[in-house]
RNA sequence: GGGCCGUUAGCUCAGCGGUAGAGCAGUUGACUCUUAAUCAAUUGGUCGAAGGUUCAAUCCCUUCACGGCCCA
């Protein structure tokens, strides 16, 4: 670091600029690469090729006396580039070599060349030092591989690990691809409150804030479902919000506080219709992004191009965690049932719906590797979706597993104000018996609901996690950019 | 929250009771065709923190911090 100081303060003192901000590159790495493709050594010298100024960032190095080659890496890529006392000068060879370090940001022109090795070359004339990199980089073979390190300094895992920009790059693409299949299909993008009065929507534990000029305290959205709803009451009949959520629990491979949902609502649409859509836009962006309908996720090849299989989450049970009908008959079989398969049980158990829900995410869930809807789904843990018509206690929800995974959920939405309202008072049970995840008691949403909701379907699509099935990581903190740590005490 | 594992040089890792090692990076020298360049020399460490056991601790024990994996 030190060292890297002196070259800097050597390279003022031999006149060049602090800092400067006039370097315009007019190609990059990858453009240049691909016009000169074709051209070979000899053609390059007989009819010199434009100038050229790139910018980036020197990525390896490797001196010969009086020749030397370096790496330089921009946005788009890497291309060689060449100094020599014979090509360069010996002065500007001599400033490159006593003062640049790995990892410095440049600007060099030149032009484009060929070595004796054929490898296409920027030759470079003339060169200035954009950005000192004050710090040593990680190993230029391992890279960094420290997933703590990596985590806390995205930024140096970023353009060390040239992996982990094609990640972010995928996601990116991923939600757009997402959006403009929305927009194309007559949804609305809007944006509603991140700050709530009641966190509703799911169930979860929500983030406390505070606002000082209405003294008012405040919670951080666990989901935007209540206030998209209330837009289908204001009349709009196709509308998403693709943005952040906060839950207040745990992390994992799988879950971080802060995450990415999709949630869309369409009127005039039930559970059927709103799975029938999710699946023609997930074959879509998977094609968009992979060029085809099947996607390799760790040892699975997943194959969105088939139609989605489809069971109730009772035939899940009896057909994949080995239950009968007689476990099935009432909460004391099951528990029993459940037992002799070692399912650890809730204590105390509630009620039969979350005990069932309870088997089938232990021993059924881990099992769906290709894309599943499971259907219908208990009232006690679905406090926002339309009842079954013949089915008393269950309700018109499905979820989509992927991989092992849940990736979503799929309502026809209760608008029957009196319903609702005696699903509130039963989260309103819950809570008071302790339960920190109960739905609160939204009056402003069933008066909106009383003022009247079109019939419709909805569904909520967890992007963090889709972005990891696009991009085959396991983790979900290796498809967000800078995932909660605890802060370390002694952090360089 | 529970279990297991990890934390040693800037990075990647070895060492596991006798007082610290390698490769890369860095520094110095040689070198005009390398692409993990090569060759020679060389600098660099409160061995995550605190306490304990011991003649002696990076190593054994306890607690703590941070992280990973699995489970809840």
């Amino acid at each position: 670091m030190l060292q890297r100081q002196h070259k800097f303060a050597e390279y003022l003192k031999r006149g060049g600029a602090r800092y400067p901000n006039d370097a315009r590159p007019n190609a990059t790495t990858v453009e240049l690469a691909q016009r000169y493709a074709a051209a070979d050594k000899e053609a390059l010298i007989a009819t010199a090729t434009p100038l050229y100024t790139l910018g980036g960032r020197i990525m390896a190095l490797r001196l010969f006396g009086k020749l030397l080659f370096a790496q330089l890496q921009d946005g788009a890529g890497s291309l060689q580039i060449s100094l020599s006392v014979d090509g360069s000068g010996p002065e500007v060879f001599a400033l490159f070599n006593d003062c640049i370090d790995l990892g410095d940001w440049v600007a060099v022109t030149g032009r484009m060349g060929r070595t004796n090795k054929g490898e296409l070359t920027l030759l470079v004339e003339t060169f200035t030092l954009l950005a000192k990199c004050h710090h040593p980089l990680p190993d230029k073979w391992h890279g960094l591989e420290d997933v703590e390190a990596r985590y806390r300094q995205r930024y140096l895992d970023m353009f060390v690990n040239p992996d982990v920009q094609q990640v972010f790059v995928t996601r990116s693409r991923m939600v757009s691809a997402i959006r403009r299949f929305l927009d194309e299909h007559g949804f609305l993008e809007v944006e509603t409150p991140i700050l709530q009065l009641q966190a509703g929507g799911a169930t979860a534990r929500p983030f406390h804030t505070h606002h000082n000029a209405l003294d008012l305290p405040l919670n951080l959205r666990i989901a935007p479902e209540l206030f998209l709803k209330r837009l289908l009451v204001g009349g709009m009949t196709r509308v998403y919000e693709l943005s952040r959520n906060f839950r207040n629990e745990g992390i994992s491979t799988k879950h971080n506080p802060e995450f990415t949902m999709l949630e869309w609502y369409m009127a005039y649409a039930t559970r059927e219709d709103v799975m029938q859509l999710m699946e023609e836009m997930l074959r879509h962006v998977v094609t968009q992004l992979n060029g085809h309908a099947q996607l390799a996720y760790g040892e699975h090849m997943i194959d969105f191009g088939k139609p989605f299989a489809r069971m109730t989450m009772r035939e899940s049970l009896l057909t994949l965690a080995g239950f009968t009908e007689a476990d099935l008959a009432t909460v004391d079989t099951l528990a029993a049932a459940a037992k002799q398969k070692r399912v650890e049980l809730p204590d105390p158990i509630t009620s039969y719906g979350e005990l069932f829900q309870h088997c089938f995410e232990t021993l059924v869930e881990g099992q769906l590797i290709q894309p599943t809807y499971i259907l219908d789904y208990p009232i006690e843990t679905s406090p926002l979706v339309r009842q079954h018509p013949n089915q008393p206690g269950w309700t018109q929800r499905a979820e989509l597993y992927i991989a092992g995974r849940e990736h979503g959920e799929f309502y026809s939405e209760l608008n029957d104000p009196d319903d609702q309202r005696a699903r509130f008072e039963a989260q309103r049970k819950k809570a008071s018996q302790g339960d920190a995840e109960a739905m609160p008691f939204d009056d402003d949403f069933l008066h909106a609901l009383e003022l009247g909701m079109p019939p419709a379907g909805g569904i909520g699509l967890g992007i963090d996690r889709l972005a990891m099935l696009m991009t085959n990581q396991p983790s979900i903190r290796d498809v967000i950019l800078f995932p909660l740590l605890r802060p370390k005490a002694t952090q360089a």
